[in-house]
DNA sequence: ACGAAAGCGTGACTTTTGTTCCAGAATTCG
DNA sequence: CGAATTCTGGAACAAAAGTCACGCTTTCGT
């Protein structure tokens, strides 16, 4: 199980002042003229490739950060090995974590990696709360984003505790898949998402293979009968 | 299993239309006269004793809930009576999904009881909405109350995820007990916080008994050795 | 005091999930 | 192409957790 590479922060790019693109983030179009100055002054571009480990449990963390391509993976990890996914940070959307930290000066409590090709902005932690101090834009973007994750955590929580694997497995493709019917997923990165091993995926696909509701492939799972793994995700 | 009476919101007494005391909110005294003074005469007292329902799964919530006394426990049921506990609110706190969907108007996504007798406060929504946009000690009191759920959910995930009942068991006794010796809970209603039945409940406190780690007696639990105790927690 | 209700102990059994181990298929790379 | 690597299939077994059934003890209410 190799949880971190030595090389950290891998792939930076130079720093590009231009500030995020205002469809992705319409809080900063926004936000009072002096404050955007601010932000887009101080904010630095980051781009990583996949599976970039960019924060590790403990570490203080920089500032709140932009997502604005591919993906951030917020999991959490025991010393046994066991890994599960807490959340995504998609385009659009921040690591609240990190913006958490950022505010109360607490350690982070998980670790974050990159998962594809990630671009993303960091606004520095001291200029951030600034302007959550006095910009309403920027409070309603942050507060929506804690909202947001507060929720998901929630349901993550339920549905992790009263469902068995097999509709989890369902959910999550199900969610996944996004309206597509590919899932590019190995059973052994299935396996870390769910906080289970990859024999147990193996055997849950089986069964929903044996009802027709999935195909499943190399590196890839095919989504053949929605409607029927919904029934089975509950 | 009985989840709601039939009766919300019993028990609620008069208005009382002092402020919560500025030792459990120091926020509050630290606040612009003004906007103190826009709280302090909106806001409405609740007091009920313990077991009351005060929110449903999918309720519209009046405002931010300040608590005073007491408890209220958040937790999440599935259809089959699986039931757990997500956080409690203490004196001094505030519940931060109510809060939540103040905000974004989004229904409440989980079940708020009073454990035991509970005074709380609730400040209307669009109170502290106003509020929340100008004052800074709000928006503090705001923030770092949706940073630590947010942290304690992230916590309560791995430690349900990564260790086995006895573990988990043994971590809860020692939180609930907060160096008391003596905790007061029936198995069943341990089962609930943690998500399992009471034969199993009482399965694992035997065998903690067999340890000499505690001594389970009737509606309480008494811990003879935190020390191990915590060791199993791990 | 006495019956009812609430709480607990415990064994037997089922189901679910995790582990171990091996073998075969697909993919990549020199 | 052929070897190495990655990914998957699947059996057999172990462990953990959930369920069922039942009887006992303590507490409560009248």
């Amino acid at each position: 199980m190799t949880l971190m590479t030595g090389i950290r922060y891998a792939g930076y790019s130079r720093r590009m002042p231009e500030a995020p693109a205002p469809t992705l983030f319409p809080f900063i179009a926004a936000m009072a003229p002096e404050s955007r100055g601010a932000l887009e002054s101080t904010l630095r571009r980051v781009s990583c490739k996949g599976g970039t480990h960019l924060v590790a449990r403990g570490d203080e963390v920089a500032g709140a950060y932009l997502v604005e391509e591919g993906a951030l993976r917020v999991y959490y990890t025991s010393e046994d090995g066991r890994e599960g996914t807490l959340y995504w940070v998609e385009p659009g959307q921040t690591c609240i974590l990190a913006l958490n930290s950022t505010f109360s000066r607490l350690a982070y409590p998980a670790w974050v990696e990159s998962e594809g090709a990630t671009r993303f902005a960091i606004v520095p932690g001291d200029v951030y709360r600034r302007l959550f101090a006095c910009d309403v834009a920027v409070q309603q973007f942050t507060f929506g984003a804690l909202s947001g994750r507060l929720f998901e955590l929630m349901e993550l929580m339920e549905e992790t505790a009263s469902h068995g694997l097999e509709a989890r497995v369902a959910a999550f493709l199900l969610r996944r898949a996004k309206g597509e019917e590919r899932v590019v997923l190995t059973q052994e990165q299935l396996a870390r998402h769910l906080t289970t091993s990859r024999e147990v995926v193996s055997r849950v696909l089986r069964g929903l293979s044996a009802l027709g509701l999935v195909s499943s492939g190399h590196g890839q799972i095919v989504i053949m009968d929605s409607e029927g793994l919904r029934r089975i995700a509950g």
